[in-house]
DNA sequence: TTGTTTTTTTACCACTTGGTAAATACACGA
DNA sequence: TCGTGTATTTACCAAGTGGTAAAAAAACAA
């Protein structure tokens, strides 16, 4: 009712909407905000530079699309953490998503080290309205969680710095690993070392 | 003998060059390669931009020369670890020197998170001359210390991995942090919760 | 088909940016 | 003080970049 005339997109917008952001995705994880040209996005959509900007207005608002989408994506492994399951079932759980997420989003990963790195110019409101209350009901939670003798007592708050950091540096630091861990399987260890290490740390 | 007959750099010159240095260590570690320019540089160093490129060759060297710096300050605590020592002492030691660093020295660490979320394109080799023969000869001897029975039995390049990881958050993550933890003191909790975990894991 | 709207291309432009040339100011030993 | 090499500034430039205007092409409804 409020919502202004929106007319429904047509396919074509859709198709090449999808197209741009993927293919920004791809250049703004590599090279950071700065380091990505309109050029580069155009070539890597397969559509010319004005072309793009028919679709967005400018560089910033595709780069802040793709933060918005980023920002779900991120929270949801955190939001699933269920109050009623076996705690240390949930945050083993917790990790392996976590892990899955950097192994099969990994350009998002590096999307969103990209901007922390650099003080999360574009992000910083979305850390404080969506972030941080879900982050503060969790830490509450794994707090519940210990004082139930369910887990071994750590701060949560760096407990889950721990876990977001030893996950997502799979993705973020891969150009290192490559180098330390040449021609490694897909499936390289790591799993099982997380679920050790937490699994040692956490049982009370 | 074979080096050419360059004459020792007047005091002027070590000045400047290091100013330019500290500032472009400012620069680079917050807006990446592609995101410094010579003019923030020249700025930051109080300078001008052609009294910049009198000093350095070009934006280039200045990047490479904080590099090749970084390299050594990097590898350093990682040497210092002692096969001599006792085994649980040595890993703990190390954790802390990392996490010192961290906080000591966060825009050396935010320099090179940026260079190798990029892909390394300017570190690569060093990465393949300097830091991969260090890195398998530290897992070697943290292998040897597993196998007498001192340490726990895990992957010692996981184990590695998440030294680097959990510390360098500290400093990589600071801007996400600053949200999730305001207003916290100097001394909040990560030392602790770091030695907590790697003991855990770590005791036989 | 035809008229209308949507999509794409072509040709630009203003500004930034890394870098250069040459003139000028400065430091310093004799 | 003077002369010489060092350090710094001024005035540029070519390439790259984000963005625009308007014409051309394609899609689509009638």
């Amino acid at each position: 009712m409020t919502t202004g005339p929106e007319k429904k997109p047509s396919r074509i917008q859709l198709r090449n909407r999808h197209r741009i952001l993927d293919a920004a995705l791809n250049v703004f994880s590599q090279h950071g905000y700065r380091g990505t040209t309109l050029d580069l996005v155009a070539n890597e959509a397969g559509l010319s530079k004005p072309n793009i900007l028919y679709y967005f207005s400018g560089k910033e608002e595709i780069h802040v699309t793709l933060l918005n989408q980023l920002m779900e994506t991120w929270l949801d492994p955190l939001i699933e953490m269920d109050a009623a399951g076996d705690p240390m079932t949930e945050l083993l759980a917790y990790v392996q998503r976590k892990l899955d997420m950097a192994r099969d989003l990994p350009r998002e990963s590096r999307l969103f080290a990209n901007e922390i790195l650099q003080g999360a110019p574009r992000m910083g409101p979305h850390l404080v309205s969506d972030l941080k209350p879900l982050f503060d009901e969790k830490c509450a939670l794994i707090e519940t969680w210990m004082q139930d003798g369910k887990l071994a007592k750590v701060d949560p708050r760096h407990l889950i710095f721990s876990i977001w950091s030893t996950t997502q540096h799979y993705a973020d630091f891969e150009a290192q690993i490559d180098v330390l861990m040449p021609k490694r399987p897909k499936e390289d260890g790591a799993t099982e070392y997380l679920r050790t290490m937490f699994t040692n740390m956490l049982t009370p």
